[in-house]
RNA sequence: GGGGGCGUAGCUCAGUUGGUUAGAGCGCCGGCCUGUCACGCCGGAGGUCGCGGGUUCGAGUCCCGUCGCUCCCGCCA
């Protein structure tokens, strides 16, 4: 229990009040919950951080508690109040068992107005959907709700976990710039115009990627900052344009060291913020396998409907679908949904779903006995593929098959998503964590339209393979997934300035451009760079999982809308003509309402 | 950039085939009430149906446009 907080208008937290405390005279300061009036009897719920008290307010006895009965009158819902009296047990009737300060009230002696409130736009409770524009522009009254106070002290004990583990195992706590010069994170920089160089921007950090790779060459050893980072691209329930990383960074290490160290620290997040952490080691599973048995490079292990890889079990057929998507050099996936009652329009919301991921269609099935099917979307499909198809996805009669022809991408991706939807609609999660990394990415992807190789991570990332045969190469990469969400990835590190220099020759990275864009990290790779690598966890993310939140919007104080603009403070916003001409810009935007 | 959903009282919502004065619950205001805890009872106020245009004798309802919020795709680890 926290101890007393003794300050000019309170000693006592209200939350904390207990049968313990019965006898003694206290202070308690907060906020108005609710007022109940009995005429001459008044009860107010007073909330602060902790919860709620009851205070009573009697006529008819000494008086300045008849002094405070008549200030109690003129209470209403948000004002704030100072308020001393004596703890009292409640009668054995009186006892409220829904609150933790319900075996107790406050007999209120002296009570005093700290400040009157408008009646609030919406009501601070938890009852109920409030648009969500509303609640950011009231964000004062949003955060004293339960539940968002609850996650804001959820957020401070997951950082403060991460900061205890990391204290402790020797990490050094190091800022970085936020001015700085763009990383190389594939997303879009948001810009800083400088005045002192006219012309020249700054770029806020997509993260803190380069400096701790500096500070590793530096000598800093371990590294660790919990930091903001910017990427100007669309949002998302789970994206916003800035975002809160916990950064970290490890010389003399590999894989295994980073491994070992997020895990520790997770379980110990988990187990500061009250909730069961799955034992580590957690699985691993290579990208390749991520991609063929749950079509997704982040999967959710909360529930089963593994999908199979069919190309052998319709290897002969001439039903045109799977032929045609075969003879194209592409795969044919499915799974098995379970014995699910699903009805036409069903089947055709799954189709639509398919298609919304770049599938042509979807094939369905319902399996019968002995290999049969019952019904079918693939009434031409032989005998043999529908047992073979039945055997590999150990089909029994009633269970419904969805199956997906098409290039292997698009195929694994559909057959991903129709996995992750059969799931919603039948409520396959099962109500438990589940933590997996996912590793040997591909080092780089081809892109067909330009010939070009890619980076999947950035061009730091330690690669692995033969560089004879560059599309075969993996990275020395790892993600962690919490409940399918992708919360972390880091990498072991280039740290050899040839290396590094192979790696931006393949992604056709010249070495005048390089020495341009990262000429600071090539040459701190000459002075003696060790062996290092790290990884970013996404604490919002983190946070929003462990809360139970759908967006990460409810666990950021001040977050921006799906738009980008922040509805409280009316960010962003047009500046004065002078303010531009100082920083020698000039808007080429049409005139608003133009 | 594209697709879907939403926008009616302070809040959450209902509003039939286009038809009289747009409703409910909560909240708010006033009154009564000494054991309530989502207190209760009585009374009352409160509406640019997001905005603009159109169709119509008549639009919350139909059509077009627009703005905002939201989810998703693209994009982004």
């Amino acid at each position: 229990m926290r101890p007393p907080r003794a300050n000019g208008y309170r000693d006592r937290w209200a939350g904390d009040l207990r049968a313990a405390d019965v006898g003694a005279e206290v202070r308690v300061a907060g906020w108005v919950h609710r007022r109940r009036d009995h005429g001459g009897l008044i009860f107010i719920d007073l909330r602060d951080r902790t919860g709620l008290v009851q205070l009573v307010f009697g006529a008819g006895g000494t008086a300045s508690a008849d002094e405070a009965h008549a200030l109690a009158e003129t209470l209403r819902a948000e004002h704030v109040l100072s308020a001393r009296g004596a703890v009292v047990a409640r009668e054995p009737g009186n006892v409220n068992p829904n609150l933790a300060t319900g075996e107790i009230e406050l007999s209120v002696a002296t009570a005093e107005r700290l400040a009157e409130a408008d009646t609030p736009p919406f009501p601070v409770d938890d009852e109920g959907p409030v648009d969500e524009l509303l609640r950011l522009r009231h964000r004062v009254v949003d955060l004293r709700r339960p539940q968002m106070a609850r996650n804001l002290q959820l957020r401070h004990v997951v950082t403060r976990a991460m900061r205890d583990y990391l204290n402790a195992h020797d990490f050094l706590d190091v800022e970085t710039p936020d001015l700085t010069r763009s990383t190389p994170e594939g997303a879009r920089d948001f810009l800083v115009p400088s005045r002192l160089a006219p012309g020249s921007f700054y770029a806020l950090p997509q993260s803190p990627q380069l400096f701790k790779q500096l500070l590793m060459v530096a000598g800093v050893e371990r590294y660790y900052q919990i930091a903001r980072c910017f990427r100007d691209e669309d949002l998302r329930a789970d994206r916003q344009p800035e975002f809160t990383q916990l950064d970290l960074e490890m010389s003399f290490v590999d894989e295994e060291d980073v491994v070992a160290v997020t895990e520790g620290l997770l379980a110990r997040v988990f187990e500061d913020a009250g909730f069961a952490c799955p034992p580590a080691p957690w699985p691993r599973l290579s990208h390749a396998e991520a991609m063929l048995r749950y079509g997704s490079d982040k999967p959710d292990l909360r529930f089963g409907l593994e999908i199979a890889d069919l190309g052998d079990a319709v290897a002969a057929t001439e039903f045109r679908v799977f032929a045609g998507a075969l003879a194209a050099g592409g795969v044919v996936r499915g799974f098995n949904a379970g014995a699910r009652e699903v009805v036409r329009r069903e089947l055709d919301e799954l189709t639509e779903h398919a298609k919304r991921f770049g599938a042509k269609g979807l094939v369905w099935a319902v399996a019968g006995t002995e290999g049969s099917w019952e019904r079918t979307s693939a009434g031409p499909l032989g005998e043999p593929e529908r047992a073979a198809i039945s055997r590999a996805l150990m089909a029994g009669p009633g269970d419904l098959l969805l199956l997906v022809a098409d290039a292997e991408p698009v195929a694994a991706t559909v057959a991903g998503e129709l996995r992750l939807e059969i799931a919603r609609r039948f409520e396959l999660f099962e109500d438990r964590h589940e933590l997996l990394w996912v590793v040997d990415f591909p080092m780089f992807e081809h892109d067909p339209a330009t010939g070009r190789y890619d980076a999947i991570h950035h061009p730091f990332t330690a690669p692995t393979g033969d560089w004879a045969d560059p599309a075969g190469m993996l990275s020395r990469g790892y993600d962690i997934v919490l409940d399918g969400s992708e919360i972390g990835g880091g990498s072991i590190r280039i740290h050899d300035a040839e290396e590094q220099q192979r790696v931006f020759d393949a992604l056709h990275i010249s070495p005048a451009e390089a020495q341009a864009r990262f000429g600071f990290l090539l040459d701190a790779l000459r002075y003696g760079a060790p062996p290092h690598g790290g990884i970013a966890l996404g604490l919002d993310r983190i946070v929003a999982l462990l809360a139970g939140e759908p967006s990460i919007r409810d666990v950021i104080a001040f977050p921006k809308t799906a738009g980008g603009a922040d509805p409280l403070t009316g960010a962003p916003a047009p500046v004065d003509e002078p303010q531009l001409r100082e920083l020698a810009l000039r808007s080429t935007a049409p005139p608003p309402g133009g």
